[in-house]
RNA sequence: GGCCUGGUAGUUCAGUUGGUUAGAACGCCGCCCUGUCACGGCGGAGGUCGUGAGUUCGAGUCUCAUCCAGGUCGCCA
């Protein structure tokens, strides 16, 4: 029979419990009951921590029985006075006190749970997604949760002290079909018309711009109806904000004024401003990513002049027709990078989307090349020299077009560094990529889409280009990147309805098209706008980083599984036939 | 949607060329135990080997199909 807490209620938490001679009220889940007999500890655990409860022979018989049945999680209110322990656990922040209970009362009993409640996993994840709530009694989630608070409360307050406005906007909205495919609502009162919800609140906050609201702010949710990733959720949380009279130097200082701020207060640290910028160019040219991982070297390196008259035909072939051959070279990799894990490499390349990996892996006196007939002695010498592989490392060549093997080196890059073992973990290396190209060519149909959204505005020294040149037009638009993961992307945004509606004539879109899917929104920009930009900063991978965890669903309190449904609740589910007859909804068989 | 990996007790896993009654650890239940904190000791319960079909005298093990999960690529303006 459960008890009420009548008019008891809790005074301390269990991790506050730290001087002997407290008087303390404390309530939680039974962590651990130890029975020795006529000696007992029960471990008790709330979300401030861990306190030991002991029953001995000077504790009332009725109270040690009642303590005795006891089980794991059940839910205990203890009335009690800390003592100073007989034997000292210095693992344990509490670990000098005890508790000499008073009285003792059983809130709710528990049945024994699917899975062990420790702050070692030891379930699969599958299991404990079937029971996110009790996952996150492990105080290592509750951790997470309140971490990722602790970054939303440290935006608000940035974000206010920066004179941001926080406004909320729709979560039903227009479909857009460019992007990411819309989760749709259908609409009851107009039967066949669907709204949408917002992959992110872009077009809102330019109108509240256009509206003369200068600063807005909104920790806002937003949807894609996209798969899954360990790094990507149908639906997650941006701190979104946009704002008026600046350029790009003013977002890029108000954004790493709050990474310094969110940084120190989470974790401490600092980070050294400003930030470090690069050309879009430059990261695919050193990197191979938009978003490179710059705590460690092993940089993409051009050989492509040094071997184009060379006699392999994979080498030259590819110079030859306007690609390139380029090359990483892994420092002392050769003993941990035998033929059989080089094989793995070139299956992972291929993967990808290049046709093999040419390799030198130089372990005792001589190089061993997979192109080696086609070189001289003296002409790999020249080339190894010139890359920097000395004896005891590892080259890696990929040859194709620029589109290939920049991304392809790029991905083996961070490839092989796991492999090897050699990312510095503690490190925070924030970077701001900047110059992004506008557009970006489709490989299948062979038209110019915008990279970023079509409401970014170009570099004003590349618009007379838009339509004629569309390849060398590059965005006010800048990416922030932690350590290898975008955090962020951001821009300054069309305000001059002329250059828009260019914009999407350059996208290939007709008049008709334009006033069909943006014309509110060219018509708004008629009526004057100041100059606006903005940006969203993932909370969800923000907090990712910081906490170190290895997935989104480390730090989303119920999150949704690679099919994008959720093992708990189990939705997506049916609905009552009466339920989509409402809604002028068949459901194909 | 493609590819890869996995599915055996409540949980995490082992399970030999296909061969007796499918094991271990933790958890759970019972008894003992006065300083435990991963307590300890003794005993016990607990299995549709994901599902279906096939090969075989015999299938956890081999074959096919299917379901589920994870990863990865496509996709994510």
């Amino acid at each position: 029979m459960e008890e009420m807490m009548g008019t008891l209620r809790r005074t301390h938490g269990c991790g506050e419990v730290t001087g002997p001679g407290m008087q303390v009220v404390v309530g939680g889940f039974v962590q651990r009951v130890r029975k020795l007999g006529n000696l007992m500890f029960i471990t008790l655990r709330d979300r401030s921590g861990v306190v030991q409860l002991a029953f001995g022979d000077d504790t009332d018989r009725e109270l040690f029985e009642k303590a005795a049945s006891c089980h794991s999680e059940y839910v205990l209110l203890v009335k009690g006075t800390a003592v100073q322990r007989e034997s000292i656990n210095p693992d344990m922040p509490t670990g000098r006190i005890e508790i000499k209970p008073e009285e003792l009362r059983i809130l709710a009993k528990a049945e024994t749970t699917p899975f062990v409640i420790g702050d070692e996993v030891n379930a699969n994840e599958d299991l404990r997604l079937k029971y996110r709530y009790l996952d996150l009694r492990r105080a290592p989630l509750q951790q997470n949760l309140i971490l990722r608070h602790k970054i939303a409360k440290c935006a608000r307050e940035y974000f206010y002290a920066h004179d941001f406005i926080e406004i909320e906007t729709p979560m039903m909205m227009r479909s857009t079909p460019e992007g990411a495919r819309d989760y749709l609502i259908p609409s009851r009162v107009h039967p066949g018309e669907f709204y949408a919800l917002p992959q992110s609140p872009q077009i809102y906050k330019q109108l509240l711009m256009v509206a003369g609201m200068e600063r807005y702010f909104q920790i806002a949710r937003c949807f894609r109806d996209e798969d899954l990733r360990a790094d990507r959720q149908p639906e997650f949380t941006q701190i979104d904000f946009e704002m008026s009279f600046v350029d790009v130097d003013d977002i890029l200082e108000l954004i790493e004024g709050f990474v310094q701020t969110v940084v120190k207060e989470i974790l401490g640290r600092d980070v050294a401003l400003p930030l470090p910028r690069m050309p879009y160019a430059e990261a695919m040219q050193r990197f191979g990513s938009d978003k490179p991982d710059t705590r460690f070297g092993m940089e993409l390196q051009d050989v492509s002049a040094l071997v184009k008259d060379s006699g392999f035909g994979v080498f030259s072939g590819a110079v030859q027709s306007g690609g390139s051959v380029r090359c990483i070279v892994a420092k002392q990799a050769a003993k941990t990078l035998s033929r059989k894990e080089i094989d793995k490499l070139t299956e992972f390349v291929r993967g990808i989307g290049a046709k093999g990996l040419a390799y030198v892996r130089w372990t005792e006196e001589k190089p061993s090349c997979s192109f080696g007939k086609f070189f001289t002695e003296e002409a790999l010498a020249e080339l190894l020299q010139a890359v920097g592989c000395t004896q005891g490392d590892v080259a890696l060549f990929v040859a194709d077009k620029n589109a290939v093997t920049l991304p392809t080196l790029g991905a083996l890059r961070l490839e092989v560094a796991r492999k090897l073992d050699i990312i510095p973990k503690d490190k925070l290396n924030f970077l701001y990529v900047t110059q992004m190209p506008f557009f970006e060519k489709d490989e299948e149909t062979g038209a110019w889409v915008a990279m970023h959204h079509p409401f970014t505005m170009p570099e004003e020294s590349c618009i007379p280009y838009l339509e004629s040149d569309p390849a060398r037009v590059t965005a006010k638009s800048f990416d922030l990147v932690l350590n290898g993961v975008e955090l962020s992307s951001g821009s300054m945004r069309i305000t001059d309805p002329a250059l828009q509606e260019q914009m999407f004539r350059a996208l290939g879109m007709s008049e008709a098209e334009i006033e069909e899917k943006f014309g509110f929104l060219v018509e708004a920009y008629r009526y004057g706008a100041p100059p606006h930009g903005g940006m969203g900063i993932g909370l969800d991978r923000l907090a990712m980083v910081l906490s170190g965890a290895e997935s989104l669903r480390d730090v989303v309190a119920f999150p949704k599984v690679k099919d994008a449904s959720e093992v708990m609740s189990q939705c997506p589910s049916p609905v009552e036939k009466e339920s989509l007859d409402v809604l002028g909804i068949a459901v194909k068989a």
